[in-house]
DNA sequence: CCCTTGCGTAACCGAATGGTTACGCGTATA
DNA sequence: TATACGCGTAACCATTCGGTTACGCAAGGG
């Protein structure tokens, strides 16, 4: 129903299937055999993961060539930057602060 | 039970949650002020959110002060970055065929 | 032309999720 | 000390989720 990325990537089977579809485009048959799961189960995976964009599937012949679309990333990483920033600040001001400490005991 | 990041920032009611502590901590009264749903209900984001790290709380008296701690977002960051780097390399490779383009036009 | 194969989907089921109200407990306050 | 307040949690309920099996359909190969 809903293109949800975040709901998409939650979900540690759809991260392996991402994982796996990194490396090469592959068949829906293919990414199922990579899991212990039934078909239909990775069907519906992929159902998910086609709604928000993040895998393309285009029909050849029988078959159907799933391809990951990662740019479709980029909403969780511009959610995420503010606060990376953030502790990527606080770890500057942790050494500025280690910094500080070893300059106090140097000068005395 | 289980401290999934992950599954944390799936809800879009934690993600506010997070982008309301990300301004300033502030009690678990004071956040569930901010929305329409119940008080219970954010006591048990809250819980997840603080079973993954992701929110740290520290009582006062009788209040419970919240306060986001945003390097607990490095895990997500990390599996990330693989796909982040894919897609830029691909507009890379879009700008260098556009660069192509104008430069064949140019010598033609 | 049949039979296999790749695939989606429907139907079903148990577990997890996210909301609610009701309650209890400890701390501030009048 | 009585009362109000901040908070977590239990109990309950509806919905969603993720798995399964069973099926149907279209494309390829004998």
């Amino acid at each position: 129903m809903e293109a949800d990325v975040f709901k998409a990537i939650a979900d540690p089977v759809r991260r392996d299937i991402i994982g796996l579809l990194a490396r090469e485009k592959m068949t829906v048959k293919t990414v199922a055999d990579h899991f212990s799961i039934s078909r239909p189960a990775i069907s519906r995976h992929l159902r998910v993961l086609r709604e928000c964009g993040l895998v393309a599937i285009q029909q050849q012949g029988r078959e159907r060539v799933c391809q990951i679309q990662p740019e479709e990333l980029a909403p969780v990483f511009e959610w995420m930057e503010p606060y990376r920033k953030m502790w990527e600040a606080k770890l500057d001001s942790f050494e500025a602060y280690l910094e500080g400490l070893k300059k106090d005991r140097g000068e005395e």
